[in-house]
Parts: structure tokens; sequence; C-alpha cells
DNA sequence: CAAAAAATCATGCGAAAGGGTGACGACAGC
DNA sequence: GCTGTCGTCACCCTTTCGCATGATTTTTTG
């Protein structure tokens, strides 16, 4: 949290920083303030979604995962429902929330990139999820891991 | 590393800060730009938070939507028996009947040389196989390729 | 608050996977 | 005969995965 902090004033500083140098580099034209201004609300408004996803990435997983946990506990209803990971197996195996959320994405074919994308994270931390959750399952491969997922309920 | 990079964005911004201020104490007036500046990049951050915070829920509840459309989609797969792959849309897509037993065992979770040791056929043929596989089906990925042959029900 | 757990990111390396191309033999159908 | 499909195999090259290791930050928990 002190880490975004920081960030934001370093990007306000740099930015005004930008403001003056174009200022002095470029030809002032009319409406250049408001086209600064314009600038400085784009930048800033895209900082801060950012910064808004990543404040209420957790705690937007954790409720998704009860909601839907709640929603159908009786068992042997395997056609239809929400599904309902099989928590219970999960915790026996250690496999935390974030690591079940990207093998689900493993489990929809896409690759350690285009999970990183999706959530906001580097792929190198994709990787990492990937290692533990594979270990976690005794699998080898992420096809090997996606049936195991299944098998275990794990996984729809 | 990291560190560096954010000390030398704090003495960079700080830096800045204080020529500004220095150089343009005297005259409140001439601070308008970033004043204006700084107004409008807080509202915005403002903003681009509350923004996100409500993408984030949004999302959310399309999450939840999601779900319950994946698990309609397994329709025309009744219950037991071994299984009928469906062969019109195999036909229709070209997919020969070692390809989709190569198909199978990728879903299983072997490996290119595992599955080239069960069928006693060379790694590079199962690569072959894989390769025209993926195209007819579309999929760049083996997990991809899975999670397609899954959902065309040529897949248990 | 302090300790533990979880999430994040990086780096390096070897193995696996994937794309492209070309080739050869078997076999069916015209 | 000729043609087309299928299965087989090889080579090269690039990308992606998986593994190990270490570090930092954030969140949870006692």
């Amino acid at each position: 949290m002190k880490r975004h902090v920081l960030i934001f004033g370093v990007v306000g500083g740099l930015l005004i920083a930008a403001l003056q140098y174009t200022e002095y580099r470029f030809i002032i034209i009319e409406h250049s303030v408001e086209l600064y201004g314009a600038l400085v609300a784009i930048l800033f408004a895209a900082f801060g979604i950012w910064l808004g996803l990543r404040i209420t990435r957790s705690r937007e997983t954790v409720r998704e995962t009860v909601v839907v946990r709640e929603v159908l506990v009786p068992a042997d209803a395997p056609a239809v429902g929400p599904f309902a990971p099989n928590t219970a197996r999960q915790q026996t195996l250690g496999i935390t929330a974030r690591e079940l959320e990207i093998l689900a994405l493993i489990a929809r074919g896409l690759s350690n990139r285009e999970i990183a994308t999706q959530l906001f994270v580097s792929e190198n931390t994709v990787k990492t999820h990937c290692a533990r959750a594979f270990d976690k399952l005794g699998a080898a491969r992420r096809t090997q891991a996606v049936q195991r997922g299944k098998e275990l309920g794990l996984l729809p």
C-alpha cells in the first residue's frame, strides 16, 4: 500500500516535469492548458482504474468463492448448477485460491502470458503459481494438472 | 534493483518540485497551470479508483453469469456409458481417427514422448498429428485443444 | 504487533511444445 | 496409370513450459 503512494507521487512529479518540458520545447498553441489537463486527466484516470483493480482484487476473489460455495452444497448433481469446487479437497492439498484460479484459466486453454495479462500480474508470477499447483497436484504438465483437477472436483 | 528505481523516481520528483517551488514561489498566479493539473489529476485519480471498483463489481456479476452458462455447455453428453464421440462434428472438421486418438491421450495429460511410446511411433509423428489437430480445432496449445475437443463433444 | 501464509517478481536454464517444410510409402478411387 | 488422403518420419527454428532459487511485499492470523 505504501508503494502505491510512492508510485502516485513519482508519476505526478514526472508528469509535471513532462508538462514543463513540453511547455518549453513546443510551440504553445491556443488551448494548451486544456490539452495538458486532458492529458493529465487521461493518465490519472488510467492509473486510478489500475489502482482500483489492484486494491479490490483479492477481496473480490474471496467474495466470489463464497458466493459460489453457498449456491450448491448438495452433492450428486453433476450436470447442472454453477459448479461447486471441492473446497475440502482443495484445503487438504493446500491449494490456495489464487492457484486454483490460475488452474481454471489453464483449463480454459490460456497460456501463461495470457493468464498474466488477464490477472494483471507478471508472467513469472503465473509460473510460480503453476509450479506450486502442479507440485500439490502431483502433475508434471499443465494438461496433467487439468486432468487431476477435474478428477478431484476442483475444476468443472 | 527495484528500490533503486524507486529512489531515483522519488529524488527526481522532489528535485523537480523543489525547482518549481524556488523558481515560482513569488508569483502564485503562475502556478495556475500546475494547480489546475494537480486538481484534475487528483479528481481523475479518484474517479479512476471509483471506476475501477465499479468495473470490478460488474465483472463479478458477469463472472457469475459465465459460470452458469459454462455448466450448460456440456449438454449433449448423456450421463454414463463408454462415451460416444461426435463423429459428425469430427468429420466436418476433417479430424482423422488417429488425430482424435492422440487428442484423447493429450487430454489424459501425457507428453508427446509418452504418447509416442504408447503408440509405437516417433515423437515427430506425434507432433505432426498434434499440429494438424490443433490447426483443425483452431487451437494454439494442447490445453486449448483439449478444451475445444470437450466443447465439441469429441472428448469425454 | 509479530509471526505465518500467501502473493508477487526476477533470473537462469533445460526440456518440451509448436510451426514450417519436405519427404516417402500405402491405399483407395477415378 | 494418376490423384488424393493418410500415416509416418526428419530437420530446423522459435516460443513456451517447467523447475530451482532467492527475494520482497502484502495479507492473514494468533
